[in-house]
DNA sequence: TCCTGACGAGTAATGCATTATTTAATCCCC
DNA sequence: GGGGATTAAATAATGCATTACTCGTCAGGA
Protein backbone atom coordinates (compact mmCIF):
# COMPACT_ATOMS: atom_id res chain seq x y z
CA UNK A 1 0.00 0.00 0.00
CA UNK A 2 0.98 3.38 -0.09
CA UNK A 3 -0.10 5.06 3.32
CA UNK A 4 0.73 5.51 6.90
CA UNK A 5 -0.55 7.98 9.78
CA UNK A 6 -2.95 10.27 7.85
CA UNK A 7 -6.52 10.35 8.94
CA UNK A 8 -8.82 10.09 6.02
CA UNK A 9 -8.31 7.49 3.39
CA UNK A 10 -6.54 7.22 0.02
CA UNK A 11 -10.09 7.25 -1.51
CA UNK A 12 -11.34 10.68 -0.15
CA UNK A 13 -7.80 12.32 -1.61
CA UNK A 14 -7.86 10.88 -4.89
CA UNK A 15 -11.86 11.93 -4.79
CA UNK A 16 -11.11 15.22 -3.96
CA UNK A 17 -8.17 15.18 -6.96
CA UNK A 18 -10.26 14.06 -9.03
CA UNK A 19 -13.05 16.72 -8.69
CA UNK A 20 -10.55 19.59 -9.10
CA UNK A 21 -8.96 18.36 -12.24
CA UNK A 22 -12.46 18.01 -13.56
CA UNK A 23 -13.31 21.48 -12.61
CA UNK A 24 -10.14 22.87 -13.41
CA UNK A 25 -10.85 20.85 -16.92
CA UNK A 26 -8.17 17.98 -17.07
CA UNK A 27 -10.38 15.79 -18.31
CA UNK A 28 -13.23 17.15 -20.20
CA UNK A 29 -16.91 16.48 -21.11
CA UNK A 30 -17.65 13.65 -22.85
CA UNK A 31 -14.24 12.57 -22.43
CA UNK A 32 -13.93 8.49 -20.98
CA UNK A 33 -12.04 8.59 -17.55
CA UNK A 34 -10.55 4.99 -17.63
CA UNK A 35 -9.55 2.75 -15.21
CA UNK A 36 -6.29 2.02 -15.83
CA UNK A 37 -5.27 5.23 -17.06
CA UNK A 38 -6.51 7.41 -14.24
CA UNK A 39 -4.93 4.53 -11.69
CA UNK A 40 -1.55 5.14 -13.45
CA UNK A 41 -2.06 9.21 -13.27
CA UNK A 42 -2.80 9.08 -9.32
CA UNK A 43 -0.38 6.62 -8.50
CA UNK A 44 -3.15 4.03 -6.65
CA UNK A 45 -5.13 1.00 -7.68
CA UNK A 46 -7.99 0.83 -10.14
CA UNK A 47 -10.13 0.25 -6.75
CA UNK A 48 -9.42 3.42 -5.46
CA UNK A 49 -10.02 5.37 -8.49
CA UNK A 50 -13.27 3.34 -9.21
CA UNK A 51 -14.57 4.73 -5.50
CA UNK A 52 -13.42 8.15 -6.13
CA UNK A 53 -15.76 8.03 -9.71
CA UNK A 54 -18.59 6.61 -7.84
CA UNK A 55 -18.64 8.74 -5.47
CA UNK A 56 -18.73 11.80 -7.55
CA UNK A 57 -21.33 9.86 -9.89
CA UNK A 58 -23.24 10.95 -7.04
CA UNK A 59 -22.38 14.65 -7.31
CA UNK A 60 -23.10 14.44 -11.08
CA UNK A 61 -19.56 15.18 -11.74
CA UNK A 62 -18.78 11.58 -13.33
CA UNK A 63 -21.33 9.59 -15.03
CA UNK A 64 -21.16 5.72 -14.71
CA UNK A 65 -22.70 3.77 -17.91
CA UNK A 66 -23.06 -0.08 -16.71
CA UNK A 67 -20.19 -2.31 -18.46
CA UNK A 68 -19.29 1.18 -20.40
CA UNK A 69 -17.54 2.96 -17.90
CA UNK A 70 -17.08 6.53 -16.13
CA UNK A 71 -17.34 9.51 -18.41
CA UNK A 72 -17.30 13.23 -17.65
CA UNK A 73 -20.53 14.61 -18.37
CA UNK A 74 -21.55 16.82 -21.37
CA UNK A 75 -23.02 20.19 -20.91
CA UNK A 76 -26.02 21.91 -22.38
CA UNK A 77 -26.55 25.41 -23.13
CA UNK A 78 -30.00 24.85 -23.16
CA UNK A 79 -30.13 23.57 -19.31
CA UNK A 80 -28.30 26.51 -18.04
CA UNK A 81 -31.23 28.42 -17.25
CA UNK A 82 -33.53 26.40 -15.33
CA UNK A 83 -30.23 24.81 -13.37
CA UNK A 84 -29.85 28.50 -12.52
CA UNK A 85 -33.24 28.83 -11.36
CA UNK A 86 -32.98 25.67 -9.18
CA UNK A 87 -29.67 27.10 -7.91
CA UNK A 88 -31.11 30.34 -6.76
CA UNK A 89 -33.94 29.31 -5.18
CA UNK A 90 -32.19 26.48 -3.44
CA UNK A 91 -29.68 29.05 -2.25
CA UNK A 92 -32.91 31.63 -1.29
CA UNK A 93 -34.27 29.16 0.91
CA UNK A 94 -30.73 28.42 2.21
CA UNK A 95 -29.53 31.66 3.33
CA UNK A 96 -32.65 32.63 4.77
CA UNK A 97 -32.45 29.12 7.17
CA UNK A 98 -28.97 30.47 7.62
CA UNK A 99 -29.69 34.01 8.68
CA UNK A 100 -32.45 33.25 11.22
CA UNK A 101 -29.93 30.65 12.77
CA UNK A 102 -26.27 31.90 11.85
CA UNK A 103 -24.48 32.64 15.35
CA UNK A 104 -21.89 35.28 15.98
CA UNK A 105 -19.12 32.59 15.75
CA UNK A 106 -20.71 32.09 11.76
CA UNK A 107 -20.60 35.96 11.08
CA UNK A 108 -16.99 35.73 11.96
CA UNK A 109 -16.20 32.92 9.59
CA UNK A 110 -17.87 34.57 6.96
CA UNK A 111 -15.99 37.47 7.22
CA UNK A 112 -12.74 35.49 7.33
CA UNK A 113 -14.22 33.52 4.62
CA UNK A 114 -14.77 36.65 2.63
CA UNK A 115 -11.46 37.94 3.16
CA UNK A 116 -9.65 35.38 2.01
CA UNK A 117 -11.53 35.42 -1.18
CA UNK A 118 -10.67 38.35 -1.51
CA UNK A 119 -6.71 38.14 -1.14
CA UNK A 120 -6.49 35.02 -3.29
CA UNK A 121 -5.78 36.40 -6.89
CA UNK A 122 -8.33 35.32 -9.35
CA UNK A 123 -6.92 34.90 -12.54
CA UNK A 124 -3.71 32.85 -13.26
CA UNK A 125 -0.58 34.95 -13.82
CA UNK A 126 0.16 33.39 -17.50
CA UNK A 127 -2.16 35.35 -19.00
CA UNK A 128 -4.34 32.85 -19.76
CA UNK A 129 -7.36 34.61 -18.59
CA UNK A 130 -7.91 31.21 -16.39
CA UNK A 131 -9.63 31.02 -12.92
CA UNK A 132 -7.15 29.81 -10.36
CA UNK A 133 -8.30 26.77 -8.74
CA UNK A 134 -7.18 28.60 -5.30
CA UNK A 135 -10.17 31.00 -6.49
CA UNK A 136 -12.27 28.48 -7.04
CA UNK A 137 -11.66 26.79 -3.76
CA UNK A 138 -11.73 29.92 -1.99
CA UNK A 139 -15.32 31.10 -3.85
CA UNK A 140 -16.99 27.54 -3.15
CA UNK A 141 -16.10 28.51 0.61
CA UNK A 142 -17.40 31.83 0.73
CA UNK A 143 -20.36 30.71 -0.45
CA UNK A 144 -20.86 27.24 1.59
CA UNK A 145 -20.06 29.57 4.88
CA UNK A 146 -22.91 31.85 4.27
CA UNK A 147 -25.01 28.43 4.27
CA UNK A 148 -23.07 26.28 7.21
CA UNK A 149 -25.42 27.27 9.82
CA UNK A 150 -28.57 26.72 7.72
CA UNK A 151 -28.91 23.44 9.97
CA UNK A 152 -30.10 21.13 7.07
CA UNK A 153 -27.31 18.91 5.44
CA UNK A 154 -28.91 18.29 2.41
CA UNK A 155 -28.79 21.72 1.62
CA UNK A 156 -25.78 22.01 1.63
CA UNK A 157 -25.05 19.12 -0.28
CA UNK A 158 -27.39 20.33 -2.83
CA UNK A 159 -26.01 23.45 -2.93
CA UNK A 160 -22.43 22.70 -2.99
CA UNK A 161 -23.19 20.01 -5.97
CA UNK A 162 -24.68 22.99 -8.09
CA UNK A 163 -22.06 25.06 -7.29
CA UNK A 164 -20.27 22.73 -9.16
CA UNK A 165 -22.26 22.12 -11.71
CA UNK A 166 -21.79 25.86 -12.50
CA UNK A 167 -18.09 25.96 -12.24
CA UNK A 168 -18.66 23.58 -15.37
CA UNK A 169 -20.42 25.87 -17.28
CA UNK A 170 -17.99 28.38 -15.90
CA UNK A 171 -15.45 26.45 -17.31
CA UNK A 172 -16.32 25.69 -20.90
CA UNK A 173 -17.76 28.82 -21.22
CA UNK A 174 -15.94 30.81 -24.22
CA UNK A 175 -14.23 33.52 -22.61
CA UNK A 176 -15.28 36.70 -23.41
CA UNK A 177 -14.03 40.09 -22.05
CA UNK A 178 -17.64 40.32 -20.03
CA UNK A 179 -16.67 37.31 -18.16
CA UNK A 180 -12.99 37.79 -17.90
CA UNK A 181 -13.00 41.37 -16.52
CA UNK A 182 -16.18 41.30 -14.24
CA UNK A 183 -15.91 42.54 -10.94
CA UNK A 184 -17.12 40.32 -8.77
CA UNK A 185 -16.11 41.63 -5.61
CA UNK A 186 -18.15 44.24 -5.22
CA UNK A 187 -21.29 41.66 -5.72
CA UNK A 188 -19.71 39.46 -3.00
CA UNK A 189 -19.10 42.30 -0.73
CA UNK A 190 -22.57 43.19 -0.44
CA UNK A 191 -23.45 39.73 0.23
CA UNK A 192 -21.85 39.15 3.14
CA UNK A 193 -22.73 42.52 4.39
CA UNK A 194 -26.84 41.44 3.76
CA UNK A 195 -26.41 38.39 5.11
CA UNK A 196 -24.47 39.24 8.39
CA UNK A 197 -26.94 42.53 9.08
CA UNK A 198 -29.57 39.60 9.10
CA UNK A 199 -31.09 40.65 5.59
CA UNK A 200 -32.46 37.32 4.41
CA UNK A 201 -34.48 39.34 1.83
CA UNK A 202 -31.79 40.90 0.25
CA UNK A 203 -29.22 38.54 0.84
CA UNK A 204 -31.05 36.27 -1.44
CA UNK A 205 -31.84 39.15 -4.32
CA UNK A 206 -27.93 39.73 -4.35
CA UNK A 207 -27.88 35.95 -4.33
CA UNK A 208 -29.95 35.48 -7.49
CA UNK A 209 -28.32 38.45 -9.25
CA UNK A 210 -25.24 37.16 -8.85
CA UNK A 211 -25.62 33.72 -10.05
CA UNK A 212 -28.32 35.36 -12.61
CA UNK A 213 -25.38 37.63 -14.38
CA UNK A 214 -23.14 35.00 -14.67
CA UNK A 215 -25.33 32.68 -15.99
CA UNK A 216 -26.47 35.28 -18.34
CA UNK A 217 -23.12 36.21 -19.45
CA UNK A 218 -22.19 32.31 -19.91
CA UNK A 219 -24.94 32.39 -22.10
CA UNK A 220 -24.19 34.86 -24.30
CA UNK A 221 -20.66 33.48 -24.68
CA UNK A 222 -21.59 29.93 -25.61
CA UNK A 223 -19.64 26.82 -24.76
CA UNK A 224 -16.13 25.86 -26.30
CA UNK A 225 -17.23 23.04 -28.58
CA UNK A 226 -14.88 20.80 -26.38
CA UNK A 227 -17.87 20.78 -23.76
CA UNK A 228 -20.72 19.30 -25.90
CA UNK A 229 -19.26 15.70 -25.84
CA UNK A 230 -18.62 15.68 -29.89
CA UNK A 231 -14.65 15.80 -29.07
CA UNK A 232 -11.57 13.23 -29.36
CA UNK A 233 -10.27 12.61 -26.01
CA UNK B 1 -18.57 -14.85 -10.56
CA UNK B 2 -22.44 -15.08 -10.37
CA UNK B 3 -23.78 -13.78 -13.61
CA UNK B 4 -24.24 -14.15 -17.32
CA UNK B 5 -26.44 -12.74 -20.14
CA UNK B 6 -28.21 -9.80 -17.94
CA UNK B 7 -27.96 -5.69 -19.17
CA UNK B 8 -26.74 -3.94 -16.15
CA UNK B 9 -24.71 -4.61 -13.10
CA UNK B 10 -24.78 -6.85 -9.86
CA UNK B 11 -23.27 -3.66 -8.41
CA UNK B 12 -26.52 -1.89 -9.67
CA UNK B 13 -28.89 -4.63 -8.40
CA UNK B 14 -27.63 -5.04 -4.98
CA UNK B 15 -27.46 -0.94 -4.61
CA UNK B 16 -31.20 -1.40 -5.43
CA UNK B 17 -32.29 -4.29 -2.79
CA UNK B 18 -30.10 -2.23 -0.32
CA UNK B 19 -31.86 0.53 -0.64
CA UNK B 20 -35.41 -1.14 -0.42
CA UNK B 21 -34.22 -3.24 2.82
CA UNK B 22 -33.20 0.49 3.93
CA UNK B 23 -36.29 2.16 3.08
CA UNK B 24 -38.32 -0.61 4.28
CA UNK B 25 -36.33 -0.98 8.08
CA UNK B 26 -34.40 -4.22 7.30
CA UNK B 27 -31.54 -2.02 8.55
CA UNK B 28 -32.38 0.32 10.93
CA UNK B 29 -31.21 4.31 11.64
CA UNK B 30 -27.79 4.08 13.30
CA UNK B 31 -27.21 0.62 12.09
CA UNK B 32 -23.73 -0.38 11.38
CA UNK B 33 -23.48 -1.66 8.01
CA UNK B 34 -20.48 -3.82 7.93
CA UNK B 35 -19.26 -5.47 4.58
CA UNK B 36 -18.85 -8.78 5.78
CA UNK B 37 -22.29 -8.97 6.91
CA UNK B 38 -23.64 -7.44 3.89
CA UNK B 39 -22.14 -9.77 1.66
CA UNK B 40 -22.92 -12.47 3.49
CA UNK B 41 -26.70 -11.72 2.91
CA UNK B 42 -26.57 -10.37 -0.30
CA UNK B 43 -24.31 -13.23 -1.72
CA UNK B 44 -22.10 -11.28 -3.58
CA UNK B 45 -18.73 -10.21 -2.55
CA UNK B 46 -17.32 -7.13 -0.12
CA UNK B 47 -16.15 -5.43 -3.52
CA UNK B 48 -19.91 -4.72 -4.76
CA UNK B 49 -21.38 -4.37 -1.53
CA UNK B 50 -19.01 -1.30 -0.85
CA UNK B 51 -19.77 0.36 -4.37
CA UNK B 52 -23.32 -0.33 -3.80
CA UNK B 53 -23.04 1.55 -0.53
CA UNK B 54 -20.64 4.08 -1.89
CA UNK B 55 -23.60 5.06 -4.07
CA UNK B 56 -26.16 4.90 -1.74
CA UNK B 57 -24.13 7.49 0.14
CA UNK B 58 -24.49 9.91 -2.42
CA UNK B 59 -28.21 9.63 -2.10
CA UNK B 60 -27.80 9.95 1.54
CA UNK B 61 -29.25 6.98 2.77
CA UNK B 62 -26.18 5.48 3.88
CA UNK B 63 -23.38 7.81 5.56
CA UNK B 64 -19.30 6.99 5.21
CA UNK B 65 -17.14 7.39 8.57
CA UNK B 66 -14.01 7.47 7.09
CA UNK B 67 -12.08 4.34 8.57
CA UNK B 68 -15.32 3.50 10.40
CA UNK B 69 -17.36 2.15 8.02
CA UNK B 70 -20.95 2.53 6.69
CA UNK B 71 -24.15 3.23 8.59
CA UNK B 72 -27.91 3.86 7.89
CA UNK B 73 -27.99 7.93 8.87
CA UNK B 74 -30.12 8.52 12.02
CA UNK B 75 -33.35 10.62 11.52
CA UNK B 76 -33.82 14.10 13.73
CA UNK B 77 -37.48 14.97 13.79
CA UNK B 78 -36.17 18.92 14.15
CA UNK B 79 -34.81 18.93 10.73
CA UNK B 80 -38.23 17.47 8.83
CA UNK B 81 -40.39 20.85 8.56
CA UNK B 82 -37.18 22.01 6.47
CA UNK B 83 -36.27 19.24 4.97
CA UNK B 84 -40.41 19.28 3.90
CA UNK B 85 -40.14 23.12 2.88
CA UNK B 86 -36.90 21.94 0.39
CA UNK B 87 -38.87 19.26 -0.83
CA UNK B 88 -42.32 20.97 -1.69
CA UNK B 89 -39.74 24.13 -3.07
CA UNK B 90 -38.01 21.71 -5.36
CA UNK B 91 -41.48 20.36 -6.48
CA UNK B 92 -43.14 23.21 -7.01
CA UNK B 93 -40.55 24.00 -9.43
CA UNK B 94 -40.01 20.45 -10.83
CA UNK B 95 -43.80 20.18 -11.41
CA UNK B 96 -44.37 23.94 -13.06
CA UNK B 97 -41.48 23.14 -15.78
CA UNK B 98 -43.05 19.38 -16.23
CA UNK B 99 -46.42 20.86 -17.00
CA UNK B 100 -45.12 23.65 -19.49
CA UNK B 101 -42.80 20.49 -21.17
CA UNK B 102 -44.52 17.78 -21.26
CA UNK B 103 -46.22 15.89 -23.84
CA UNK B 104 -49.42 13.97 -24.86
CA UNK B 105 -47.11 10.87 -24.08
CA UNK B 106 -46.13 12.51 -20.48
CA UNK B 107 -50.07 13.02 -19.81
CA UNK B 108 -50.74 9.45 -20.45
CA UNK B 109 -47.84 7.63 -18.55
CA UNK B 110 -48.55 9.91 -15.79
CA UNK B 111 -52.21 8.77 -16.00
CA UNK B 112 -50.66 4.53 -16.29
CA UNK B 113 -48.58 5.36 -12.97
CA UNK B 114 -51.56 7.05 -11.36
CA UNK B 115 -53.86 3.93 -12.40
CA UNK B 116 -50.76 1.29 -10.91
CA UNK B 117 -50.83 3.48 -7.82
CA UNK B 118 -54.82 3.26 -7.36
CA UNK B 119 -54.48 -0.38 -7.38
CA UNK B 120 -51.51 -1.36 -5.56
CA UNK B 121 -52.28 -2.43 -2.13
CA UNK B 122 -51.06 0.18 0.68
CA UNK B 123 -50.76 -2.04 3.67
CA UNK B 124 -49.56 -5.45 3.96
CA UNK B 125 -52.21 -8.37 4.55
CA UNK B 126 -50.69 -9.42 7.91
CA UNK B 127 -52.30 -6.58 9.60
CA UNK B 128 -48.95 -5.03 11.02
CA UNK B 129 -50.08 -1.61 8.91
CA UNK B 130 -46.82 -1.24 7.20
CA UNK B 131 -46.75 0.09 3.91
CA UNK B 132 -45.88 -2.48 1.12
CA UNK B 133 -42.45 -1.94 -0.65
CA UNK B 134 -45.28 -2.24 -4.15
CA UNK B 135 -46.83 0.55 -2.84
CA UNK B 136 -44.01 2.58 -2.27
CA UNK B 137 -42.46 1.93 -5.48
CA UNK B 138 -45.48 3.16 -7.21
CA UNK B 139 -46.09 5.83 -5.29
CA UNK B 140 -42.34 6.82 -6.00
CA UNK B 141 -42.95 6.02 -9.35
CA UNK B 142 -46.15 8.81 -9.89
CA UNK B 143 -44.47 10.98 -8.58
CA UNK B 144 -41.28 10.63 -10.74
CA UNK B 145 -43.38 10.61 -13.74
CA UNK B 146 -45.15 14.12 -13.03
CA UNK B 147 -41.51 15.34 -12.85
CA UNK B 148 -40.11 13.33 -16.03
CA UNK B 149 -40.74 15.85 -18.11
CA UNK B 150 -39.30 19.03 -16.52
CA UNK B 151 -35.66 18.56 -19.26
CA UNK B 152 -33.74 19.10 -15.78
CA UNK B 153 -32.03 15.31 -14.70
CA UNK B 154 -30.50 17.24 -11.57
CA UNK B 155 -33.83 18.17 -10.60
CA UNK B 156 -35.04 14.71 -11.22
CA UNK B 157 -32.66 12.94 -9.42
CA UNK B 158 -33.32 15.28 -6.44
CA UNK B 159 -36.66 14.91 -5.86
CA UNK B 160 -35.74 11.25 -5.84
CA UNK B 161 -33.74 12.22 -3.15
CA UNK B 162 -35.55 13.97 -0.80
CA UNK B 163 -38.66 11.57 -1.66
CA UNK B 164 -36.31 8.94 -0.12
CA UNK B 165 -35.90 10.87 2.82
CA UNK B 166 -39.55 11.63 3.24
CA UNK B 167 -40.00 7.21 3.48
CA UNK B 168 -37.53 7.40 6.22
CA UNK B 169 -39.12 9.66 8.21
CA UNK B 170 -42.46 7.87 7.10
CA UNK B 171 -41.14 4.22 8.37
CA UNK B 172 -39.52 5.60 11.13
CA UNK B 173 -42.46 7.56 12.46
CA UNK B 174 -44.80 6.71 15.12
CA UNK B 175 -47.80 4.42 13.60
CA UNK B 176 -50.49 6.27 14.40
CA UNK B 177 -54.46 5.75 13.39
CA UNK B 178 -54.08 8.97 11.39
CA UNK B 179 -51.28 8.41 9.44
CA UNK B 180 -52.65 4.90 8.89
CA UNK B 181 -55.95 5.64 7.88
CA UNK B 182 -55.40 9.07 5.89
CA UNK B 183 -56.94 8.77 2.51
CA UNK B 184 -54.38 9.59 0.21
CA UNK B 185 -56.03 8.71 -2.83
CA UNK B 186 -58.03 11.38 -3.10
CA UNK B 187 -54.63 13.86 -3.38
CA UNK B 188 -53.05 11.69 -5.83
CA UNK B 189 -56.20 11.91 -7.96
CA UNK B 190 -56.34 15.96 -7.68
CA UNK B 191 -52.49 16.43 -8.19
CA UNK B 192 -52.84 14.09 -11.29
CA UNK B 193 -55.91 16.26 -12.53
CA UNK B 194 -54.20 19.56 -12.12
CA UNK B 195 -50.97 18.05 -13.68
CA UNK B 196 -52.65 17.03 -16.90
CA UNK B 197 -54.64 19.88 -16.88
CA UNK B 198 -51.63 21.98 -17.33
CA UNK B 199 -52.56 23.87 -13.66
CA UNK B 200 -49.28 24.45 -12.37
CA UNK B 201 -50.34 26.50 -9.75
CA UNK B 202 -52.83 24.25 -8.57
CA UNK B 203 -50.53 20.88 -9.06
CA UNK B 204 -47.96 23.02 -6.71
CA UNK B 205 -50.26 23.85 -4.14
CA UNK B 206 -51.20 20.47 -4.08
CA UNK B 207 -48.34 18.61 -4.00
CA UNK B 208 -47.16 21.08 -1.24
CA UNK B 209 -50.30 20.31 0.96
CA UNK B 210 -49.82 16.83 0.21
CA UNK B 211 -46.68 16.71 1.53
CA UNK B 212 -47.12 18.73 3.94
CA UNK B 213 -50.19 17.32 5.38
CA UNK B 214 -47.86 13.67 6.00
CA UNK B 215 -45.06 15.70 7.32
CA UNK B 216 -47.58 16.91 10.09
CA UNK B 217 -49.15 13.82 10.51
CA UNK B 218 -45.18 12.55 11.32
CA UNK B 219 -44.39 15.31 13.87
CA UNK B 220 -47.37 14.56 15.23
CA UNK B 221 -46.59 11.31 15.97
CA UNK B 222 -42.60 11.47 16.83
CA UNK B 223 -40.14 9.26 15.56
CA UNK B 224 -39.71 5.85 16.64
CA UNK B 225 -36.97 5.34 19.14
CA UNK B 226 -34.87 3.29 16.67
CA UNK B 227 -34.17 5.88 14.07
CA UNK B 228 -32.71 8.05 16.63
CA UNK B 229 -29.54 6.43 17.16
CA UNK B 230 -29.64 5.22 20.77
CA UNK B 231 -30.72 2.00 19.45
CA UNK B 232 -28.69 -1.24 19.70
CA UNK B 233 -27.64 -3.44 16.46
C1' DT C 1 -7.37 3.24 42.09
C1' DC C 2 -6.62 5.54 38.10
C1' DC C 3 -4.14 6.74 34.20
C1' DT C 4 -1.19 5.43 30.20
C1' DG C 5 0.40 2.90 26.75
C1' DA C 6 1.12 -1.59 24.52
C1' DC C 7 -1.05 -5.56 22.66
C1' DG C 8 -4.57 -7.90 19.84
C1' DA C 9 -9.06 -8.80 17.63
C1' DG C 10 -12.09 -7.12 14.26
C1' DT C 11 -12.90 -4.96 10.13
C1' DA C 12 -12.30 -1.10 6.74
C1' DA C 13 -9.31 0.14 2.95
C1' DT C 14 -6.33 -1.09 -0.65
C1' DG C 15 -4.16 -3.93 -4.13
C1' DC C 16 -4.20 -7.38 -7.38
C1' DA C 17 -6.04 -11.49 -10.02
C1' DT C 18 -9.79 -13.21 -12.56
C1' DT C 19 -14.04 -13.18 -15.15
C1' DA C 20 -17.46 -10.90 -18.22
C1' DT C 21 -18.85 -7.58 -21.38
C1' DT C 22 -18.24 -4.52 -24.97
C1' DT C 23 -16.27 -3.15 -29.25
C1' DA C 24 -13.78 -3.78 -33.27
C1' DA C 25 -11.81 -6.49 -36.59
C1' DT C 26 -11.94 -10.54 -39.31
C1' DC C 27 -13.90 -13.98 -41.82
C1' DC C 28 -17.41 -16.50 -44.27
C1' DC C 29 -21.13 -16.92 -47.13
C1' DC C 30 -24.24 -14.97 -50.05
C1' DG D 1 -17.98 -6.81 -52.87
C1' DG D 2 -21.28 -6.36 -48.91
C1' DG D 3 -23.69 -7.84 -44.69
C1' DG D 4 -24.07 -10.60 -40.73
C1' DA D 5 -21.99 -13.89 -37.68
C1' DT D 6 -17.47 -15.07 -35.21
C1' DT D 7 -13.34 -14.26 -32.99
C1' DA D 8 -10.00 -11.35 -30.59
C1' DA D 9 -8.44 -7.37 -27.89
C1' DA D 10 -9.54 -4.03 -24.50
C1' DT D 11 -11.31 -2.94 -20.27
C1' DA D 12 -15.16 -2.89 -16.83
C1' DA D 13 -16.88 -5.64 -13.09
C1' DT D 14 -16.18 -8.87 -9.58
C1' DG D 15 -13.77 -11.68 -6.22
C1' DC D 16 -10.31 -12.45 -3.06
C1' DA D 17 -5.89 -11.58 -0.46
C1' DT D 18 -3.40 -8.37 2.11
C1' DT D 19 -2.51 -4.25 4.74
C1' DA D 20 -3.68 -0.74 7.97
C1' DC D 21 -6.72 1.41 10.92
C1' DT D 22 -9.88 1.57 15.09
C1' DC D 23 -11.27 0.29 19.37
C1' DG D 24 -11.47 -2.48 23.29
C1' DT D 25 -8.64 -4.85 26.78
C1' DC D 26 -5.23 -5.56 29.88
C1' DA D 27 -0.68 -4.86 32.18
C1' DG D 28 2.33 -1.82 34.58
C1' DG D 29 3.41 2.20 37.14
C1' DA D 30 2.33 6.40 39.61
Amino acid sequence: MARRGDSDTLSTKVRERLRLDILSGLWHPGEKLQLAALSAHYETSSTVVREALTRLTGARLVELKPNRGFFVPTLSIDELRDFNELRCRAEEFGIQLAIERGSLQWEAEAHAAHHTLERTPRHASDGSGRVTEEWLTAHEAFHAKLLSSCGLPVLIELSATLADGNSMYRRWAVPTKELLGRNIEDEHREILDAATNRDAARAGKLLRQHYSLTMELIMKAGLLPEALGDSAA
